[in-house]
Order: C-alpha cells, then sequence, then structure tokens
DNA sequence: TTAATATATGAGCAATCATTCATATGTTCT
DNA sequence: AGAACATATGAATGATTGCTCATATATTAA
C-alpha cells in the first residue's frame, strides 16, 4: 500500500521498518496543527512585543499603541486575532477596552524561551 | 516630538505616563524579532511534525520523507530551514545524512506546549 | 566510466500574512 | 440631538511562505 509514488526512484533509507514505526508514533495531524497554530501566534515580532507589554501589566488599546509606536488598526486586528486563540482577553470600561493575557502558559513559553535566547 | 500623527484623532487612553512607562520596559526589537524567529519555525505543521519525528529518534532523509508521507524536496528543504536555525543538526555517514534535534531546548518547548493543550 | 541511490537547491507559484486606509460602531459629554 | 474620543473591521496590497518541478551534487556499486 504505497501511498505515493513520486519522483524518486527506488530509495530504501534504512529500510522500511525504521519510518514506519515512526509514523506509528507520529503527531496526529490534529495535535500537530493545534501546536503549530499556537507556535504561529507567537511567530511575529510585533505579537511578541504585545504580548510581553501585556505581561508586564493590563493596557488599553490607545496604550498599547503608544507603547509599541504603531498604527491602531494593526494593534486592533493582532488582539483580534490573539484573542481567537484565547491568548488574550478583554475587558470593557466606558469607551476603554483593556486586554491582557488570558492565562499564564504563554508567560511560561515566553519566559522559557527568553532563557534560552539570553545564554546562546 | 511626536513619532507619527497617523489617522487617529487626539487619543488619550489612560495617559501618557503609562504607555511611556510601559515602553521603557518593553522588549528590543531584535530580542521581539530573535523569539519570533524561534516561534516562527514551530509555527507550521508540517515543522512541528519533523521534530517531533526527530525527537523519538535520529532519522535520514528517506525515512523523515516516507514516515510523514510527504516529498523528498519539501523535507529537504525544511530540513535546512530547521538547520539554519539550529534546531536539528546532521551527520553524514555514506550517502546517507542522518538528523537529530539540535538541543534540548526545542524538545522543552514542545513538551510544555503539548501539556497545555492537553488539558485544555 | 556509467548507473543507481540519496540528498540538496533554484525557480516558480498559489496561499497566507501584516499592515494601511477608509469607514463603522460604541461611548461619553455638551 | 451632535461632537469628540476609543475601538473594530472590511478591502486592498506588498511581502513572505511552503510546496512542486526540474536539476544539481554527492556517494556507492557495477
Amino acid at each position: 500500500m504505497d501511498t505515493m509514488d513520486k519522483c524518486e526512484p527506488i530509495c530504501e533509507g534504512t529500510g522500511p521498518e525504521t519510518a514506519e514505526r515512526v509514523r506509528n508514533e507520529l503527531l496526529g495531524d490534529e495535535a500537530a496543527s493545534a501546536m503549530a497554530e499556537l507556535f504561529k501566534a507567537l511567530g511575529d515580532p510585533t505579537r511578541i512585543r504585545m504580548i510581553h507589554a501585556l505581561s508586564l501589566q493590563e493596557l488599553c488599546v490607545h496604550d498599547l499603541t503608544e507603547a509599541l509606536g504603531m498604527g491602531q488598526s494593526a494593534v486592533s486586528h493582532q488582539l483580534r486575532y490573539l484573542r481567537n486563540l484565547r491568548i488574550v482577553k478583554r475587558r470593557k470600561e466606558g469607551k476603554m477596552v483593556y486586554y491582557s493575557l488570558d492565562d499564564t502558559h504563554i508567560e511560561q513559553l515566553f519566559l522559557l524561551t527568553r532563557q534560552h535566547l539570553a545564554h546562546d
């Protein structure tokens, strides 16, 4: 049951067993996609800076915009993106909307990675 | 010294102090970019699956290709990408090239994230 | 040397992305 | 009511990305 006969000739690698054994232990597509989705959200300098700012303190959209020195629309778009992934949450108060991190998981990832990069 | 007079009127947010205080504590551009670069590498289902496979055991390109059920060229391209970021390393042996994870940092990130997503 | 296997790489392409612009919605004040 | 502030959103756009195809570069065997 060969799934694909690509352009390559008859390769064998280490033999069929190795590949098959690994394939059986592999992450499922949905698990891999869920992980990738989370990491992708962190895979942008702007969002990293936003998340870091919000890890310092809760902020309204305007202050976040000012702190990052970017356009209000861009900030709003990214906040929606992060909110859809439940990375940030919001709290309305009058005409302002305050954003903060939704749980501590992200901060853990954030700190762990920062440490890794620190002592290169 | 207003850096940008965008489309928005005269907004004030919480007042100028909050934004300025946060701006001073913010991650520098280079630190943010370095973090984003790493996360971006993990922000793709294919690469997640590759990294997971390599966390199980060292694999040659062909076996990795078979295990993931994708094209050899795509795998090679992604391996180069991951190698440039020092996420994976390689070892040549005859005509085969064996890849493995370059350090344990990635595995830590990987496991931490997997746990987070597990107990939703 | 020629053939076969194993991996790498450049070009091209469709899809995704981050931003901007313009505008809409919502809130407070007069 | 209207004006001003605060945030949200749809469309458009330039940039990036992940893959495929074709081909190049090892390495081994005949």
